[in-house]
DNA sequence: TATCCACAGGAAATCAGGGTGT
DNA sequence: ACACCCTGATTTCCTGTGGATA
């Protein structure tokens, strides 16, 4: 060490001291978060008054209709239908009716789904979260309803609703389950609403499902519009920030961008969020345009970062593959199926405890991958030579190799050279393929 | 024009790991 | 200890396919 007191260097203390009296520019920084319901939600009025009148049936303790609602991320389905569930709460003098959210991509099993709202009435963990049978439980439930709901309505919000149906796990066999709850019921009566970001998700349902579920129309939410975020990010913002934070035009700004994606308000509000945060870190007291365009940028590595560090070992040693085979001087130019494969099953080798899983399971590691944009792989036929995938990349190789030497099975190989590459097999392929494309 | 490559991707079976009540 | 349940990940088995080549 040259200098003595380099040791000492960052004074901590001093840190948080000054952080503590330097500029703050969030007064209410949950504000912007999803899980926010505001106290008027704009441009939604046309979709409050449809599930309104659908619902209203409950104030006499009548069970409304199952019905469903549809619309892409962000455009405020379920922020709709927890606020309307607050009012309708707060008109109905007796028999408060019972709401029981359920994502379904978290909670995503018929068991689970049972056991869940179970536990939720229950207001304790009865349930175990495996071992028994369904019915068993089902029938638990049923007792329950009647015992603890009693005369009331209980409205059963499925969201996601469409995660259920697609890996069609028994989906089907549950929802069905779900909407003849009634006709085994003596004194509660239950809805459902589900919530679904699909439109087609209608054409994989039971038709026994559908005709309980599509009695009444569906309600159907359009994507905001730029104006329309810039309402709501202006309503959140005043309740988010102290005065004079924001730039002239910074809301502007971040509605535009939404708007250009597909008028997600979570993504809007994400942004300024994200911008706000940029700036405290910053320690300035004002947001200015370049940390909106700086929060963009963050936001997407965010979630690239975040999807790749999530997968399974084998998903990331795919993309590890693939990586390896495109950071040569002799890597080829056209990728396919095949030899992401091969170079995979070499890695599995050289890593110790790692078992090879079968070519069709990467197969589908290498759709989770193209879902995710991290790359692209059309189908694309050669003739005589087959028929494969063309994988390229999609994210920035230098990016993705900081990401992947976060992991530590894989941090010691971002360097290793495959066997593939060294023969000139590849070359003579790719200059076949390169003719053909 | 029949052939045949190199896979794609659906369906069902299997496995392992978390549990149950008796 | 035993028989059985639920789930998620993977394997096994399989049929299908676009188009350059023989």
């Amino acid at each position: 060490m040259k200098n003595p007191n380099e040791k000492y260097n960052f004074n901590i203390d001093q840190f948080y001291k000054d952080y503590k009296k330097g500029p703050k520019v969030f007064k209410n920084r949950d504000a912007l978060e999803p899980s926010f319901v505001p106290d008027e939600l704009p441009h939604r009025n046309k979709e409050i008054q449809k599930i309104a009148e659908l619902t209203a049936c409950a104030l006499m303790g009548d069970a409304p209709p199952s019905f469903l609602c549809y619309g892409m991320t962000g455009t405020g389905k379920t922020a709709t239908i927890r606020y309307v569930s607050q009012k309708l709460e707060y008109h109905t003098k007796e028999h408060k009716p019972w709401w029981i959210y359920i994502n379904c991509n978290v909670v995503s099993t018929p068991y689970r789904i049972l056991a869940h709202i179970y536990n939720t009435i229950s207001g304790s963990e009865k349930i175990p979260p495996t071992g028994l049978p369904k019915d068993v439980i089902f029938k638990k439930l049923l007792g329950l309803l009647d015992q603890k709901v009693g005369n009331s309505i209980c409205f059963l919000v499925l969201d996601e609703i469409d995660r259920l149906i697609e890996n069609k796990k028994g989906g089907n066999e549950i929802l069905y389950d779900l909407t003849r709850l009634n006709e085994n019921l003596d004194y509660c009566r239950t809805s459902l609403i589900g919530i679904s970001n699909k439109l087609k998700f209608r054409e994989n349902l039971d038709p026994r499902v559908l005709s309980s579920l599509g009695e009444e129309p569906p309600i159907v939410f359009n994507p905001y519009n730029a104006p329309q975020l810039g309402d709501i990010l202006k309503d959140r913002a005043e309740i988010a920030f102290y005065d004079g934070v924001l730039e002239e035009g910074i809301i502007r700004l971040c509605a535009g961008l939404a708007a250009e994606g597909d008028g997600d308000a979570r993504k809007a509000l994400q942004l300024l969020r994200k911008a706000g945060d940029l700036a405290q870190r910053a320690q300035k007291d004002v947001i200015k345009r370049e940390h909106v365009y700086e929060a963009q940028d963050d936001l997407e590595k965010d979630h690239v970062i975040e999807f790749i560090l999530g997968m399974p070992l084998q998903a990331q040693l795919t993309l590890t593959a693939i990586y390896l085979l495109s950071k040569f001087p002799e890597s080829p130019e056209i990728i396919i199926s095949g030899d992401v494969y091969e170079v995979y099953a070499e890695l599995c080798g050289i890593i110790p405890g790692v078992r090879k899983l079968t070519e069709r399971r990467i197969s589908d590691y290498i759709n989770e991958l193209t879902l995710a944009g991290i790359i692209s792989a059309p189908i694309k036929s050669m003739g005589y030579h087959g028929r494969t995938k063309i994988i390229r990349l999609d994210i920035d190789k230098v990016f993705l190799k900081d990401i992947l030497s976060k992991i530590d099975k894989i941090k010691n190989i971002l360097n290793y050279k495959p066997i593939l590459l060294q023969s000139n097999k590849v070359k003579l392929k790719n200059n076949v393929f390169k003719r053909l494309i």
